[in-house]
DNA sequence: CTGAAACATCAAGAACGATTGATGAAAAGG
DNA sequence: CCTTTTCATCAATCGTTCTTGATGTTTCAG
């Protein structure tokens, strides 16, 4: 899996959209089922545009998808990315055990 | 697991450390078995500081470790480590599961 | 000893990412 | 309409991270 470029790329995005403290909360929080941003700003104590900035960098990562609800956004995980990701760890972690 | 601060600083670290394509391409190298700086420098065309300043991420996180056999310093991957984040992921993909 | 090989560390600059407050846009209520 | 609510976007700033070339350290060979 690490040997295409188109791969490798593909995974340093999904992991950097996981390595803000902020964003692992927000993914916390979405643990309990979708939200909207006036839920999770209340929920993280963090301000509105700082919230806005990082649940874009969360679906630009393709790790959570939005919905319109009248005034309301509402956010939710994606399982198919996060199952993605799994697979790649577990990969590796077989090619590790088999050498290390 | 999301819920302890100490927890989200942690994972925030090991995503980091997997969030760069370089650091990925040694992974994925490192997964054929241990390898010295100089072969990495050969496999990945990559200048010697800056392949010491990406193992120095990988070891701080704690996915490498290193073993210095007179002249050569070998790198390997720590299989731990990469089973503490499958765990994660998969505690997060059932919990997505369950609501989404 | 001296020199060379392998690797780490340092310093400087460029690139990138996060935070904040202000402004913009869409929807709904009165 | 006009205002308010919810959220996105923008601009400025600041801190972090990455890259590069130079220098330092350790080990070994001659």
């Amino acid at each position: 899996m690490l040997e295409r470029p188109a791969d490798v790329t593909r995974l340093a995005r999904l992991f950097h959209a996981l390595s803000d403290e902020t964003r692992l909360r927000i993914v916390g929080k979405l643990l309990g089922g979708e939200m909207c941003v006036c839920n999770l700003t209340d929920a993280l104590d963090a301000g509105q545009s700082r919230l806005s900035f990082h649940l874009k960098a969360l679906k630009d990562a393709g790790l959570v998808s939005d919905r319109r609800e009248g005034r309301w956004v509402h956010y939710a995980l994606n399982p198919d990315v996060l199952q993605e990701i799994k697979n790649f760890i577990g990969s590796v972690r077989e090619g590790a055990a088999r050498c290390c």
